[in-house]
DNA sequence: AATCAAGGCCAC
DNA sequence: GTGGCCTTGATT
């Protein structure tokens, strides 16, 4: 008769899970030190962080838990009303309500291994390592970008910017390593068999679901998976091995995490904010996830820094545009936002860049988009285009470009034919919308730029580099 | 060789 | 059952 548990929480492993954070902690760190991540905090019993375990920073204590729980198939009942409060001196009380929670700040399943395999890595390798890097990240532009600071040495050189993120991207390895593994990729373009890709679903096959517990969760949890799902279920296997491998790569609750987290990190605590310099930072951001993205990706990371660069100043804004795009279309990003200190931010306006006037061309695109069904490999294809552009001057290795272009292109033109053949055209007006996306992304970059001539932007940023990079 | 998350061990 | 500490092993 229990409900069952599923509580699909919008929690990803990074940032700040709803009910923890720096709030609920019982002390107040005063100094939140610069070197090690400010929340060392276990979002499930407040205890000690000791590392990623599950699929984000939690204790010793709750990591052996979930994992006892997990393998052993343990089901738990609550003799109170299934909302214990756990800390660290009462988590021993109540084990289902414990391990509620560790389901509801994003504790993972599939991480623990049905084989019981040791050692080595899995799945969520190249998360962690982008998760710390995010953190990294969130947290620099939290000390660096507070409102009115008096630190006004802006010593740095402002060239140079976007070439130096890349730079130190590949130098601190912030993502060295692709999410995939280049095998699989390297197979599914020269084998049409398919790649031997052990590992996998491990667990959630071979632990049976017999308690309402797992069952419930098993398929509930399509938090993560859901574009997987998606792409997987348009149309059987239709999906070109490409572009699956496309759509596997990309982490979009990650997406949404780093969002909601920096709206939370920079209005926690003040009154009012600048709701336009918000919005930069908020681009910024997602700037910045672009060049992560954009370097671990199949092709690009082949080129030399400067091709990276020159596509990347002249595609980072379309990116941008598609990024929310998607994100409204296939992942429910809400028109706008309720701030912590009860201002209302408006996640619509990130589509314009900030410019209201191009809330028109957007909603026209929208239709478009919605008309012809566009979907998540659609999405993950049209992304490659425009970031491989070999219309883009002066390229070192342009065939290289035309090349990968080329690739997907056809892909894609598979894929649409394969899936959509009740649409008609669906890939040419597909990539009709590419030009009007430009074109949108050209006025949106006009009017940041006119805004940060006008005092309006928070300069020293990413995004402010590539409004100039593209004027010189 | 170093990392570090996953599983194992075993007093408590 | 807990949880601190240990061993493992793919990844870098
Ligand atoms: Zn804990
Ligand atoms: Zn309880």
């Amino acid at each position: 008769m229990d409900p069952i548990v599923i509580v699909p929480s919008l929690s990803g492993p990074s940032s700040l899970p709803p009910g923890t954070s720096g709030g609920s902690s019982t002390g107040r760190h005063d100094l939140p030190d610069t070197k090690e991540g400010i929340e060392e905090l276990c979002p499930v019993c407040g205890d000690k962080v000791s590392g990623y375990h599950y699929g984000l920073l939690t204790c010793e204590s709750c990591k052996g838990f979930f994992k006892r729980t997990v393998q052993n198939k343990k089901a738990y009942s609550c003799v109170a009303d299934r909302s214990c409060h756990i800390d660290k001196s009462q988590r021993k009380r109540c084990p289902y309500c414990r391990f509620q929670k560790c389901l509801e700040v994003g504790m993972k399943l599939e991480a623990v291994r049905a084989d019981r395999m040791r050692g080595g890595r899995n799945k969520f390798g190249p998360m962690y390592k982008r998760d710390r890097a995010r953190k990294l990240q969130v947290m620099r532009e939290r000390q660096l970008t507070t409102p009115r600071g008096g630190g006004g040495g802006g010593g740095s050189s402002s060239g140079g910017g976007v070439k130096h993120e890349i730079q130190i991207a590949q130098v601190s390895s912030l993502t060295s390593s692709p999410d995939s593994s280049p095998s699989p990729l390297a197979a599914s373009l020269g084998y049409p068999g398919g790649a031997p890709t052990p590992q996998q679903h491990s667990s959630t096959s071979s632990v049976s679901p017999k308690t309402f517990h797992f069952e419930g969760l098993l398929t509930g949890n399509v938090q993560h998976s859901q574009l997987l799902l998606h792409a997987g279920s348009v149309s059987g296997a239709k999906v070109p091995p490409l572009i699956r491998e496309f759509v596997q790569s990309l982490d979009d609750k990650e997406w949404q995490s780093a969002l909601f987290g920096l709206l939370q990190s920079q209005t926690y605590n003040q009154c009012e904010v600048d709701l336009f310099e918000l919005l930069c930072k908020v681009l910024d951001q997602n700037l910045f996830t672009q060049v992560d993205w954009a370097r671990n990706s199949y092709y690009f990371k082949d080129l030399k820094v400067d091709d990276q660069m020159k596509l990347l100043q002249h595609a980072w804004s379309d990116l941008l545009i598609l990024d929310h795009l998607h994100q409204r279309l296939h992942n429910h990003l809400p028109d706008e936002s309720s701030l912590p200190n009860g201002q209302k931010f408006d996640l619509l306006s990130l589509s314009l860049l900030g410019c209201p006037s191009l809330a028109e061309p957007l909603h026209d695109v929208t239709a478009r988009l919605t008309e012809i069904r566009f979907d998540v490999p659609d999405y993950v294809c049209l992304k490659f285009l425009m970031l491989l552009n070999s219309d883009v001057k002066g390229l070192m290795n342009r065939r290289h470009v035309v090349e990968a272009q080329e690739q997907v292109q056809q892909a894609l033109f598979d894929y649409t034919l394969n899936c959509y053949t009740h649409i008609p055209d669906k890939f040419a007006k597909m990539l009709a919308i590419l030009p009007d996306i430009h074109a949108m992304s050209s006025r949106g970059e006009e009017y940041l730029y006119f805004k940060h001539l006008n005092g309006c932007a928070p300069t020293q940023t990413l995004l402010m580099e590539m409004l100039h990079a593209k004027r010189k």
